[in-house]
DNA sequence: ATAATATATATGGATTTTCATATAAGCAAG
DNA sequence: CTTGCTTATATGAAAATCCATATATATTAT
């Protein structure tokens, strides 16, 4: 992953917040994102598969569910890059967090150990 | 200036190594630029024009020649991203800082007091 | 006139979005 | 256990939108 390929990642409004929603919430499943953006399914699954492709996300499965995280192998300056984000611009997501709040029957987590 | 179009101003590589070369430099006029880049004249004048638009930096005319910096009142996050590639991808304009140095009569700077 | 910089327009290419459909897992009835 | 239904996610293909580039021309200063 490049910066410059980092930054176009981030130049896109579903993509940043996808990426600093997963942050704030460890993981997230497409549904879930899908309340928290109020966007239609295939546009999210698009970006998390690009944001996955670029190595930016990894994905579980469980069950039905496919649950994105930050990618833990990021290079430094690009989880510096996130975090000085998360630090300084929090409200950005606000919303997003309340809708997912109010989101019902939202999929329970099941420990994956390593 | 948001976060996203922060990103979208970087998601391009002739504007981020403008404003990495700038950064490096404090201050660099447009035929500097063109050879430390090896871009033509109007490409490279239209990235900063879009550039300062958005507030990411800011020039002075001096005699035949506009000089760019990075604005001085940049959001405390934004300088910070800036400040976090300088040093952790300093290579990534490393062949432009030579084309730079190999460029014969740079302009002169004329001290501008504040 | 010459050098440096800016801008307008046209064009090509990339990116994003959407719809329709496909795959995959879970669940329930027979 | 298998057939059919439901939910979750992915993807192919077409359409729409956005962006970068080049050429030509304009502006500003010496």
């Amino acid at each position: 992953m490049t910066p410059l390929s980092f930054f176009k990642a981030l130049a896109d409004d579903t993509r940043m917040r996808s990426l600093l929603l997963i942050q704030a919430q460890s993981e997230l499943c497409v549904c879930e994102l899908m309340a928290a953006l109020d966007e239609i399914q295939p546009k999210v699954s698009r970006h998390l598969a690009q944001l996955r492709k670029l190595g930016l996300l990894v994905d579980r499965r469980q069950g039905q569910w496919v649950f994105y995280s930050i990618n833990p192998e990021l290079p430094g300056w690009a989880s510096e890059i996130l975090q000085t984000l998360a630090n300084n611009e929090a409200e950005l997501i606000g919303g997003n967090l309340i809708n997912l709040e109010q989101m019902g029957d939202r999929p329970e987590r099941v420990k994956h150990c390593c």
